[in-house]
DNA sequence: AAAATACACAACCGCATTATA
DNA sequence: TTATAATGCGGTTGTGTATTT
């Protein structure tokens, strides 16, 4: 039992679009925009194409705001920093680069910066400037499921259960981490434990410099501060939109990781 | 010159996430 | 609060072109 097809696959066109067809969609969207329904566009501006097609046509090549090749030395910088820090998330990385897409940012790297960057590694030539070295390069974040501080510091980062193959909850393999406002009420053993003292660890350096200002719900979301709310009330991924109204979703079973060690949250 | 291979990038697929009713 | 639909994303494949054999 696979996903439900999103459109009539015998009844819609695939392949290259051909140039009557850039016209068609780039007019309507030009006169229309997108009327906030890519899977009805198409009907309405007359095209044979599913509404998924039509909408990666307009972001990733027809939008007049966009770049094509001739990446400089510059954006290579800037691409192979951000994938260092956060792997392969394209779009944040694309959203970096001035008129840049998604596709595009990765197209380069498969084919091109890979290539480069293996070879300056190979003979030893890698700016110093990069802080990348081989062992950075191989990390692995959880993918899409990776969400990380304002500054990618990774001191605290909210992420999937890596040990997950579905989407049941089998967190509870993680301890649990106590809220400020927990500790305070509770006894020494909780006082004690390790899950405590990095929790303390953090509040102490509250004002201080390397105290994250902001925890991002996602990387297009900013400015919600979940920080402080973490720290005083625990990790409650339901109430504090980390984890979303759908309880099959995988933000649900969502563990943090705070100095390398996973710990969950609280249900409610 | 033709066939095989490599390359670049456009496009698709399916699932995670988000929005909405 | 929950179910469902729409959108966004990243991995992968497809297709046209360039290069090599």
């Amino acid at each position: 039992m696979g996903r439900a097809p999103c459109c009539d696959k015998t009844k819609v066109k695939r392949g290259p679009w051909s140039p009557e067809e850039d016209n068609i969609l780039k007019n309507f969207l030009e006169k229309n925009g997108t009327g906030g329904n890519w899977i009805a566009l198409p009907q309405k501006a007359g095209l044979r194409r599913c509404g998924k097609s039509c909408r990666l046509r307009w972001l990733n090549y027809l939008r007049p705001d966009i770049k094509h090749g001739g990446f400089t030395e510059e954006e290579d910088n800037i691409i192979l920093n951000l994938y260092n820090q956060i792997g392969s998330r394209w779009s944040v990385i694309a959203a970096n680069l001035q008129g840049r897409t998604d596709n595009d940012v990765k197209n380069y790297w498969n084919t091109k910066l890979k290539k480069k960057l293996l070879a300056s590694q190979n003979t030893n030539i890698i700016s110093t400037n990069n802080n990348i070295n081989s062992s950075d390069f191989n990390h692995i974040n959880y993918s899409r499921n990776y969400y990380g501080t304002l500054d990618y510091s990774n001191t605290f980062t909210s992420h999937m259960d890596p040990n997950l193959t579905n989407y049941s909850n089998n967190c509870d393999q993680y301890p649990h981490l106590p809220s400020l406002v927990e500790i305070q009420e509770n006894d020494a053993t909780i006082q004690s434990s390790e899950s405590c003292q990095i929790l303390q660890k953090y509040a102490t350096l509250k004002g201080s410099d390397t105290y994250p200002s902001t925890f991002l719900q996602n990387p297009n979301n900013i400015g919600y501060n979940y920080y402080d709310d973490i720290l005083e009330n625990g990790f409650d991924f339901q109430e504090n939109a980390i984890g979303g109204a759908n309880p099959n979703s995988s933000y649900y079973n969502n563990i943090l990781e705070i100095d390398d060690q996973l710990f969950k949250g609280f249900e409610n």
